[in-house]
DNA sequence: ATTCTGACTTGCT
DNA sequence: AAGCAAGCCAGAA
């Protein structure tokens, strides 16, 4: 649950109009890897502001397309491509401008992301730990 | 222990 | 730009 609960709070902090792969979500964490990340955002992403965690590519989680463009419309996310077209008649294709709209954390951001990644490390290290007790 | 499965990435055509 | 293969990480069966 300790995963979870870390990787929803890191999205709580990402601001409107910005936006991270989910590579990045995990290395901020330290842990885990982009699948990780995607599985989270599958199952819990609902609660938080999960379009602004995307693949690196720039392109909006899959069958999610046209909700994730709405909000990044209304936030005015840097796009690239053609989003009204797409809108018009879901023929052309458009991304998230990630060189432009990827998440720049203030330092009081990293100082919490900070505390979330410790946390997972030393939970983990718990785990570990109770296992090695096992094997003894 | 092994195999399968993903809201993933990267590198190569 | 679009498709494909491999690599990767954890959880589930």
């Amino acid at each position: 649950m300790e995963y979870v609960e870390a990787v929803l709070e890191l999205v709580g902090l990402i601001p409107p109009g910005s936006a991270v792969s989910y590579g990045d979500v995990a290395e901020l964490l330290g842990s885990g890897g982009p699948r990780q990340v995607g599985s989270v955002m599958s199952r819990h992403g609902s609660s938080v502001a999960w379009w602004r965690v995307l693949r690196a590519s720039g392109a909006a989680p899959d069958g999610h397309e046209a909700d994730a463009l709405r909000h990044y419309l209304s936030e005015g996310t840097a796009l690239r491509g053609n989003p009204e077209e797409y809108l018009r008649n879901g023929e052309s294709s458009w991304r998230v401008d990630l060189r432009v709209a990827r998440w720049q954390p203030s330092d009081a951001d990293f100082d919490r992301i900070e505390a979330l990644a410790e946390g997972l490390a030393t939970a983990s290290a718990k785990m570990s730990e109770a296992n090695d007790g096992m094997t003894q």
